[in-house]
DNA sequence: GAGTCGTGTAAACAATTGCTGACTTGTGAA
DNA sequence: TTCACAAGTCAGCAATTGTTTACACGACTC
């Protein structure tokens, strides 16, 4: 039908049916959390055979692991020489705004809420490490200097409100946060990491 | 064995097991989530048969409801009327950093965690609600005033930083956060809803 | 002490879970 | 066209889930 593509719309496509697994597995893992998907729900919003999930990730936890990782491989932190403090504030908005691109705001879900899974709990936690301690170099922090020392707890509170935020929008329609656009967020988001890190 | 009460402890005490369940699970369901938790969990948690479960709170659903509401019992947000800024500050503070003497911090997680059922959903909502219009009331938001309608989204902003930081401390053994005092939390916190709401 | 009712236990139920094996079917090369 | 292999389907498995039923225990009244 479309011949867009050199290699058009295959009926059997492996790759394809790998990505559409992943995208929905992806969001209901971010939406509902790892134990309340089950695999059946994810291969009938991906329109495939449950048994495709075993064939190509192993295991519902293998899928869940890739899922973490493609969200990772996403969350490049700003460089923290070549980023200014309001370009920090402003990506940080834009990831929980829904208009960075990339990952979708509730992905960033995935590296909050635990899966039971050690091996994925560590690449949350490596995730997260990485991520504040960049902010909070870029507001100053050196490590090991116990003078900046409390420049990390605070780039980790502004990284919690970014997740208060998504998971609040994700779990209530409870308005005004709730229908928030990016413009609306920006101005309040940014007084609170200005205030935490400035 | 012990003679305290003058109702001393009894071998089978409904009201006692029936406590002993509630405790259980809300500590489960408070950090592993409603899905994850099973009954048996809870159950062997609180020292008794799984049986009692249904016998007590009809289901895993009415177990959870009643979780809830005892946490929302005690949710009862600062009088507007008798309550300065720097009052909700520090009662915030309390309530996430576990010195707030009757919710643990992680039970605030019910609040803001699904459990799928619509009933809890409602719940959930006129609790949040409730609690943020009352903040943002101490901050001079007038209900249907254009001029302080910001404020209430302000408030939520400012409630979701505080379940953000639970939802860190209990998903993640990362410092300094998750380690952080009352007095460590305090400081920052207060920055952030200062920010926000004056 | 006998009877009774509230409390607790044990075993099993049906449904759902993740997962597997044997199978069909489509696609592209020979 | 034929044929081989990848891609997808199907039915069923073992384990776990929430729940129920039938039974045993223990304390209290008479």
């Amino acid at each position: 039908m479309t011949t867009d593509s050199p290699v058009a719309s295959r009926s059997r496509d492996a790759e394809k049916t790998r990505q559409a697994l992943l995208e929905s597995a992806r969001s209901r893992f971010a939406h509902d959390g790892y134990a309340a998907t089950t695999v059946r729900d994810i291969a009938t919003d991906a329109g495939v055979n449950v048994a495709l999930i075993n064939r190509y990730f192993g295991s519902k936890e293998g899928l869940f692991a890739a899922c973490l990782n493609r969200t990772v491989e996403q969350m490049e932190p700003p460089a923290e020489s070549q980023t200014t403090f309001d370009q920090m504030v402003a990506s940080l908005v834009a990831r929980v705004a829904d208009q960075s691109g990339g990952v979708k705001p509730l992905e960033l879900l995935l590296l909050i809420r635990s899966s039971g899974d050690e091996k994925a709990d560590e690449i949350r936690r490596a995730t997260l490490t990485r991520y504040t301690e960049s902010m909070a170099a870029i507001a100053g922090w050196k490590r090991d200097d116990p003078a900046t020392e409390a420049l990390l707890l605070r780039a980790q509170i502004a990284m919690a409100t970014g997740f208060g935020i998504v998971l609040w929008r994700a779990s209530t329609e409870l308005g005004p946060l709730a229908s928030a656009s990016a413009a609306d967020l920006s101005g309040p988001v940014g007084d609170v990491v200005t205030a935490l890190l400035r």
